[in-house]
DNA sequence: GAATATTGGTTCACGATGTTTACTTAACAT
DNA sequence: ATGTTAAGTAAACATCGTGAACCAATATTC
């Protein structure tokens, strides 16, 4: 009798975790195609590559870059790195001086049609993102910030766990 | 005084939206690229090229599939499937015999080995997203979906108007 | 029923993203 | 001085993807 009754808790618990994995594992998906479609949109809307503008948006802050900075930031192969670099200089984005202290380091800045480029570039994905926030009540701004918080942390521990 | 203290408030609200728009674009950011990685990952330890994996995973109930077919689910040109197809074809995961009722298509199915690799491949998905679901507290798991819900609804919403 | 679309699939040429390996040049350390 | 390490580049390769031209088979139309 406790024995069946217990089956079936267990059994509606697996049965539970299966549906909220399958629905967990759908809409990650679907978000994550969304924000594909984002950036194959902003780089037809900019006429530049995606690599190529996320390496734009990494000039934020610092005046300068090096290659291997940005091999850091971008999480690829340094010879990645001069390929963008290439495909940004041809088109007068940005600029390589020599290092005056260290011969071997390039430094890497924005134009100033670079720099146009880079804010124009950030105010569109603001926006984009300012719109998403429009999308909900305040209350539930917080709570899907929060719960974001959540999942990237569950996210993080699970590829821990991976290893 | 009045409208010193609404510019206040309007201010304070613009430095919330600038904040949580920010937060918001971060936390994706992260998340999109644990998926990145995840899939990565997969590619790896199962050693077939993301795309054939992505591929692999659309025989879920369906016995047959048309390259057609394919190329709708993955969202990809058809010359790509073609491609796409070769490659599991080379590996013996997937065989194409011709449709009896119509010579221009061929349909796609897995192979017992294919079959063998698309459930192993399924299990350890599902087993990662059981894993993230017990990082949380039973209450939090409804709580990260119906967000992701709300955002994956507003995310659509943002797209549209971008027409 | 023959001429004319339309459809499903392949091939080819191209471009983007990325890695690995090998190489050059410059700085540093003993 | 010399050997080691670091920064950047170059070449070869793999993967992902598109678009246009093409072939063969089915549908349509007169």
């Amino acid at each position: 009798m406790l024995n069946t009754m217990n089956d079936q808790e267990t059994n509606s618990i697996d049965v539970l975790m299966d549906y909220q994995s399958q629905k967990l594992e759908d809409l990650i998906a679907e978000i994550v195609q969304c924000c594909k479609e984002r950036t194959l949109f902003l780089s037809k809307k900019f006429d530049i590559p995606e690599a190529e503008l996320r390496c734009l948006m990494l000039f934020g802050e610092e005046r300068y870059l090096t290659a291997k900075g940005i091999s850091q930031k971008l999480d690829v192969a340094k010879s990645r790195v001069t390929k963008i670099i290439n495909g940004l200089v041809q088109k007068s984005l940005v600029e390589s001086i020599d290092d005056p202290k260290d011969a071997r380091i390039k430094l890497i800045g924005l134009t100033s049609k670079g720099q146009r480029k880079s804010r124009e570039l950030s105010d569109v994905t603001k926006d984009l993102h300012q719109r998403l926030l429009l999308e909900l009540e305040p209350e539930q701004r917080k709570m899907v910030i929060a719960c974001l918080e959540i999942l990237r942390g569950s996210m993080e521990a699970v590829k821990n766990q991976m290893v």
